[in-house]
This record gives structure tokens, sequence and C-alpha cells, in this order.
DNA sequence: TTCCGCTGTCACGAAACCTTCATCAAACCG
DNA sequence: CGGTTTGATGAAGGTTTCGTGACAGCGGAA
């Protein structure tokens, strides 16, 4: 699965090395070349993760995380930082401003992964390329496919991202507007009862092999996703 | 879910289409004309939400909003900000007004609807998520499940919202009209009686495993859940 | 171009649910 | 022990929520 990360960074030449390697993992890339402009790009559709350079020309990267994290809006998109300084205080301090993880100049683009790969998968487990796997229904985010006792199930485009959302986050009862949120996106429209839909389409898809129990009502508040029957 | 929103625009015509397609969904509107008027507003009753044009007559919108995050009895209010689509406002308008949203003009009334849902839900005071446990029956606010002795329990939303606050308030006597205010909400107009046959239901749910003995009823007083048998 | 798959919306009907009411049982009080 | 108060119970009516089928718009493929 592609995460949108918003990179803010001022050196040309490290910010086309991480749009390429970035890129090569198939992620979307947006790139702010200091606060303000990364403050204009966060008012539109919001990115999965950030990648903040510690240091920037005018507000640095410390105080526009903390602005970030102050923002009810923004609070909850991870953050990495990039710090050229290897000091024990710069590491609090990037740390107590909020971030999620730093990773220090020069690094490998192997670490970074790693590191996007780590924060992703606390903060948006569907936003990583692991496979999921509940009751014999195995969802593949690499081949993008979904087997149920290893026959291979046809899923829409739609269908796979809300049952990866689900899949990834088992065991929880999600309202329609958190669904929306969650698996259509942060700014866009559509009406809550188009979910239904959805999860009907969905149910169909999984019920030649009877996986469609895993998918619950949860009358007055959401939908569900349990290894559990009702 | 309906709420008192404040609406700071001095269009008239824009102000009506808010009063109009706001009370259409069912909330309360105030309206003012410019920030002296709204601050004079704001020292009554606080809005569950303000509806702030940035372009203002004196003061501008942008200032006022500073003002009211820096109000302690206000700066806990959301703000969603209208704006015109100018590039200029683009990169001058960060986040330090402290807004919780923004939406530039002209917008659709189904867009600011779904902008309003989303800051009402993300400012909605989420209650306590924790799983509670009392001998053996125990209840998951995250999957929204109930389970007596590891086996499932039926519930409908009503008698789960009851058995949730017994719960998290155990060993203490409710009576019929605290029951309504803490459970059913606070200006909720229903009979006390109803209380009655929501006890009865929750308690014939939970009877299949003998858990139906942990609400107690004290006559003349009201209900109680404890673990101590009457 | 037409065809086709996907999406979002709507309308309708079924099911679940809430509230109220009438009635019965139990507790309390003199 | 009668009368009274309070709670339990069962059923009915109305409302809300959910599932479902249909359909138009859209964009890409043929």
């Amino acid at each position: 699965m592609s995460a949108t990360i918003l990179v803010i960074e001022d050196e040309p030449g490290i910010q086309e090395v991480l749009k390429f390697s970035l890129g090569q993992h198939g992620h979307e890339v947006l790139v702010a070349d200091d606060a303000e402009s990364a403050l204009g790009q966060l008012r539109g559709a919001l990115p999965d993760l950030i990648l903040l350079d510690w240091m920037l020309p005018g507000m640095s990267g410390i105080e526009l995380a903390r602005r970030i994290r102050g923002d009810a809006r923004l609070k909850e998109v991870p953050i990495i930082m990039l710090t050229a300084r290897t000091l024990e205080n710069d590491k609090i301090l990037g740390l107590e401003t909020g971030a999620d993880d730093y990773i220090t100049k020069p690094f490998s683009p192997r670490e970074l992964m790693a590191r996007i790969k780590a924060v992703l998968r606390r903060r948006a487990p569907q936003m990583t390329e692991d496979a999921v796997e509940i009751r014999g229904l195995r969802l593949d985010p690499r081949s993008h496919r979904v087997f149920a006792a290893d026959k291979p199930v046809e899923l829409g485009p739609t269908e796979f991202r809300l049952l990866h959302f689900l899949m990834t986050h088992p065991e929880r009862v999600y309202s329609r507007s958190q669904l929306l949120d969650q698996v259509w996106g942060d700014h866009v429209f559509v009406e809550e009862r188009t979910v239904d839909v959805h999860i009907r389409r969905l149910r169909a898809a999984l019920e030649a092999d009877g996986h469609d129990s895993l998918i619950q009502t949860v009358r007055g508040a959401g939908y569900r996703l349990s290894a559990t029957p009702d």
C-alpha cells in the first residue's frame, strides 16, 4: 500500500534523493521548501506522514512540529524528523516536540524506509505492505490480492481498501464517519450511507467462502471486523 | 448531531445561505456581523462551533480567532474559517490562528456540513475506551462488545450505554432521573418509567449467565450495580 | 465511438429498537 | 390485615436504522 508523504526539506539535493527513493517504494511524495509552504499544503488533504528537516530557513523544524501538534486537525499525523547532528539533546528535544521518530543525516535509504514502515505500522497499519490474515482470509497489499482459503476473491478498489483497513484494525467498531475518513480520505465528502453499500458489496464478494460473517454490523455504532462471531 | 453554531459573517447573502442550510440540518444558528458583536455574543452561552469569515470589517477574522484562542473560556470552541480563494491567503494563512479547519468560498453546503460534522466529532469528548470487568462480566467499548464468561452478550444500543455507565460507576445508587441524564443525555424528555424497561431488558440479556444479579433495585431510590449480592 | 466496471446516491421495505401504557406483583405502612 | 406505593412485566405503536436493488455518471478500455 502506498502512503502520501510530505517532505519538508530545503536542500534540493536531499529533496531529490527522498523523492526518488520514496517514489521507488510506491509512496506519493509532496515537497515543501519551508514551513510556510508546508502549512499551505497541509490546508489541503492530509498526508499520511511528514518527513521534517530539523533545520529550515525561517521557522525551524521543531517549531513547525510544535505547531502541527498543537493543531486539532493535524496532530494525529505522524512526523519523522531529519537531523544533521547526533547530539543527544537533539534527539530528546526532537521527540519532545511530538515527533514519532528521528533519523540522523546522512542516512541510508534502507534505514529511512524501515523507520517509515515502523511508524506507519504503529500509526496507520493499512499503509504498510504487510500481508494480513484472519481466519483463512488473507489480504496481500503487495500483489493487491485477496484469498479466501487460497482461492482468489474479486474486489473493487474501494472494497479492497475497506477490507484492508478493517483487517488491519480488527476487533474494533468504526462509525461510518470514521470509515469515510480512514478509507476514503480526510477531505472527501460522500454520504455516510455510501459506506453501507460498499460494506454490502464487500460482504457479497466474501460470501462465497463464508467469510462475510467476519464483517459485523453494530447497530447504532458502525461496523466491525471480528474473528468472534456475534 | 445538532449543535449551536455562531456564524460571524458580514455579507447578508452568505449569512442567509448559512442560516438556511445550517437550520436545515437541525443546528441552532446565532449570527454576528462583526468581531465586536461576536465577542458580545460569546459573553453569553458558548456555541458548540464558530464559523468565522476571514475578511471582516474592523477586526479581521484572523485577529478575532487569535483572541478567541487566547481566552481561557473560549479557547476550546472549535473554529472553522471561511476564506476566499486567493493565493496570497494560502501563503499567509497558516495554522497560527488555531482554526480547526478551513473552507474556501465558494463552497457547497454539503461540503460545509461534512466539515462541521468532522470537526464536532473530533472535538467530541470521547468517553473512556478502557474495557471494564466485574465478576466475569466484561464490557469493551472499543469493540462495542459485552462478554459474560467469554461468551458474547447481545445488547441494544441503549442497554449497552446503560450497562457501560453502571459498570464504570459501580456500588452506587442512581435514581431514574440521574440515569436519564447520564445515559440518555441531559436535555431529553423521556418518562422515568422508561428506565425500568431498559433495566429489565438488560437483566434479561444478562440472565443467561446469571449476571443479572449484578443489577440491583433499591426501592424508593433507583438502581445500583454491585458485585456484592443483596 | 461503444462497452464495461466502478462509484455514489436514492428509495423502499424489513428489522431492530425505543417509548409508552396497562396490568400484575411485591413491598411498605398504618 | 386492607390500602397504598413502588417496581416488574408484557404488549403495542411509532420511529430509527440497516440491507438491498436499481440507476445515472464517469472514466478507461476496446
